[in-house]
Formats: C-alpha cells, sequence, structure tokens
DNA sequence: AACACAAGAATTTTCGAAAATATGCCTTGC
DNA sequence: GCAAGGCATATTTTCGAAAATTCTTGTGTT
C-alpha cells in the first residue's frame, strides 16, 4: 500500500467520522503536517476524494471538505432506496446459500457489537460492522455499478449519521435499530422480495427522518460558510 | 483551469473515444510526452479517473485503462435505465418552461448535427450533442446525485458504442435513432411518463442488444489478457 | 470615508531529481 | 535442461524546491 493511499483512506475517514468538518479548508501543509507526508500522494488521495464528492476543489484555491445540506441528505436517502432496493431484489433472486450465510454471519457481527455500547471509541466498529450488514444483504445482486454507488451513498449518508451517533442521547430516537435489522434480515432470508424492500425503504426513510429532525440547531445550513453576517457587524 | 484539469479530460477523452484501448498499460514517461506536462498533473489526473472506474490502479505497478466486458455492458445498461427512468419520471413531475425548451433545443441541435453525417471528425461533435440531449431530459430531476450517476454511466457506455459508431456501417442497424430520440422526447413534452420511460428502457436495451451482437469478434473476452489458454496449447 | 492599486506574504500547482520497487536477463547450481 | 537467485534496467512513487497564482495589507487618491 503506497503513501497516496494511506493518505487516502485517513482523509475520507477524518472526513465522514467528522473531524475533519464540513466546509474546512483543506491545506496542503496543514494535511502535511498532520498525516506526515509530503503534498504528492496527498493531492493524488484529493483528486480521488473529488471523483467522490466528498471534497471540494476550486483550481488554484486548493481543496476543501464538501459542504452539508438537508437537500443533500435527502436526495441521497431517496437514491440509496432506489438503488439498493433494486439491489436488494436482485440479491434475493441471486443468492445462494453462501450469501444467505453472510447476512446471518454479518447481523450477529452487528448484534455483538451493539450489546458492548456505552465505550465511545467503538463506534467507529460498530459503523464497520453496520456496513458490512448492509453491503450483505445486496452482496449477490451481481452488479458491480450498483455497488459502487451503494458504496457512494453510504459514505455520503454516515456523514449526516455520524455526529448525531456521537451525542450520547442517540438511542432516545425512539426506535429500536436492531429490531429493524433484524426484520430486515428474516425477510431477506425467507426472500419476500416485496416486505424486504419495504423494510429497507423506512429504514433509510426513519434514520433521513431523525437527522433532519436533529439538524436544525446549527447545521442546516445549506449555503458555504457565508462570513458575511459576522462579518458586517457593527 | 490547471495542467491536471487538462491531463483529466484529455486522458478521459482518449479513454473513452477509444484512443487509448482498453487494457493498454498507461506508462508515465508516454504520458508525459504525448500530453507534454510532467508527472504529477498526470497522476492527479488519473487519480481521478480511477475513482471513476476508467482506469484501474495497482500499487507500484501503475495505471492501465480499465477493460471492457459484456458483462458490464450489460450492468451498465441495467444501472442506465433503473436510474434514468427515475430521473425521468422526477423531471417530467419537476420541470418547467426552461426544461422543456432545453429538450427542444437540444434534440433540434442534435438532428441538425445528424445531418451532416459522412464527415469522421464529427463523431465527437454528434456525441456531445447526443449526451446533451439525454441530459436535457433529466436535467429537471432536482437530484445532483442521480446526475453524477448518470453522467458516470453514459461515459462508461460511450465506451462501447464509440468503436462501433467509428465502423461506418454504424447505420445498418436496422433502427432509427432519430425518431427513437424524437418520440422519447415527444412522450416527455407531452409529460406521458409512462410511455417516455417505456422508450428511454427500449432505446437503452436496443442499443446494449446491437453493441452485444457487433462485439462477438475479438473485444468480447471477459477476462484480463489471460495467457494461459495460449501457453498451455495442445 | 471609500475605493483602486500595488507590494509583500501565503498558498497552490508543477517540475526535476531521488528513493523505492518491480521487471527482465543472466549466471549458477543441480 | 531447468529452476533459483542476483544483478542491471525500467518504472512507479515520493520529496523538496521553483513557478504561478491568490490573498492580505497598506498606501494614496478622490
Amino acid at each position: 500500500m503506497t503513501l497516496a493511499d494511506k493518505a487516502y483512506h485517513s482523509i475520507r475517514n477524518d472526513i465522514i467520522r467528522g473531524e475533519l468538518s464540513a466546509d474546512k479548508p483543506l491545506r496542503m501543509a496543514d494535511l502535511s503536517k498532520l498525516y506526515e507526508m509530503g503534498f504528492s500522494p496527498l493531492r493524488e488521495a484529493l483528486n480521488r476524494l473529488q471523483s467522490e464528492r466528498l471534497v471540494i476543489a476550486e483550481a488554484l484555491r486548493g481543496f476543501r471538505v464538501a459542504p452539508l445540506s438537508l437537500a443533500e441528505l435527502h436526495d441521497a436517502t431517496q437514491s440509496r432506496i432506489l438503488i439498493e432496493t433494486d439491489a436488494l431484489r436482485a440479491s434475493i433472486n441471486n443468492g445462494d446459500d453462501a450469501w444467505e450465510a453472510g447476512i446471518v454471519s454479518a447481523l450477529h457481527s452487528l448484534k455483538l457489537q451493539v450489546a458492548k455500547k456505552g465505550k465511545n471509541a467503538d463506534i467507529r466498529e460498530l459503523e464497520d460492522r453496520h456496513h458490512a450488514f448492509h453491503l450483505s444483504l445486496l452482496a449477490a445482486c451481481n452488479s458491480p455499478w450498483r455497488l459502487e454507488f451503494f458504496e457512494r451513498l453510504y459514505a455520503a449518508c454516515e456523514r449526516y449519521r455520524i455526529p448525531i451517533l456521537l451525542e450520547a442521547a442517540s438511542h432516545t430516537s425512539g426506535r429500536d435499530m436492531q429490531a429493524e435489522h433484524s426484520a430486515l434480515a428474516d425477510a431477506t432470508l425467507a426472500r419476500d422480495t416485496d416486505k424486504a424492500t419495504a423494510l429497507l425503504q423506512k429504514h433509510y426513510m426513519a434514520t433521513a427522518e431523525f437527522i433532519s429532525s436533529r439538524m436544525q440547531p446549527d447545521e442546516r445550513r445549506d449555503d458555504t460558510q457565508n462570513n458575511r453576517g459576522t462579518a458586517g457587524g457593527r
């Protein structure tokens, strides 16, 4: 694995997990110190992330973390539902024994991690297993393109979910995520396509709704850093 | 526009138009001569294209043009249908006067270019207008993510279409592309969602079928350069 | 006071060379 | 004759500095 690869994974993680916050300018000198490498591998990583819409590049004005907005959350959620319900349908049609085993295994692994809740440091592991579970459902869809889009949208949505997960109050959402995951796995393994896709849709819409309701405080802003308000004062 | 941007557009074009053929290794020294710039902007461009699946990168072994395969053509076609029928539906719901005008204008522009057929050099212009027409249909869908996926899949499919367009025999496909485009525009402007999406689906499936049938000769190989078969001879 | 302009500083982008790694060839040993 | 190992070459990857551009600050003019 080259330095550029490491840079890519590190920066991607830091953006998704919110350590590099939305709209933050990414100065080469700072990144170079932070990740302990020269400009070349960093710029290569940033160029990849630009294609994935996690960073924005402006010619001769460098890179910055892509902004967040309610509009994008809704667009990403709707797009996920479109692509994943289709992929889930295909998976249910094509899936073999190994696919089923993968789902059971991923669900169990996720449950185990949820049981260990409380420690903040484990949120990353929890997220990895959550991602693995949703991927396992679609794994047999036999469509590299749709899986690619799944990955893109998963990353896009994770950026909205993580900050809320970090506020311990996350369980007060009034819903039982694990029950939803189990029901989704059950319907899928039972090859009940309509039920499974309906549950998947509800699962994503509920999450988007919950995030929307909690996003009001300050992050709802759609426009990029408008200093106008503060600068003009007095 | 920076050198890296120019490199990105040039290489992307050359891959899509087939000047850089599938699986071809992209050596830095060659690219540097061909595009007349140093390694840095070239590598940045290649990293972007890697994210778009137009080039493949292997750590410490450089880049090569992404391979073509019947399987990918079918996957990309099915994915296009999924995403674009949805986006077209949304566009028909949301579209305003300017959207309608854009379609009429793009269709007319496409027709004009088709009329000028014969000159090979115009295929690029023809392709640009074809792309613009299909984009105009979806322009009002109000979903940046779906438009992004449209662009990705358009590029992926164009790689299969272009080589066939270049063989002058392309018109012998037994179908009238312009009639299909006109019918598609008519149904869309009439806000007949079901008819428009059905036409779009047929349009793409017919193209994929035609390409499939013509791909037999030598490009059908799915696996990347497997020397096994020839080496083991007898 | 507001604006235009210019010099200096900060930053991004690009280059050319050095370091790291892979590839091909040739020898050596069996 | 053939595989294993090692040297030379080719290639990718990374660095550090130079070039190009933007941003900031200060000055002068209206």
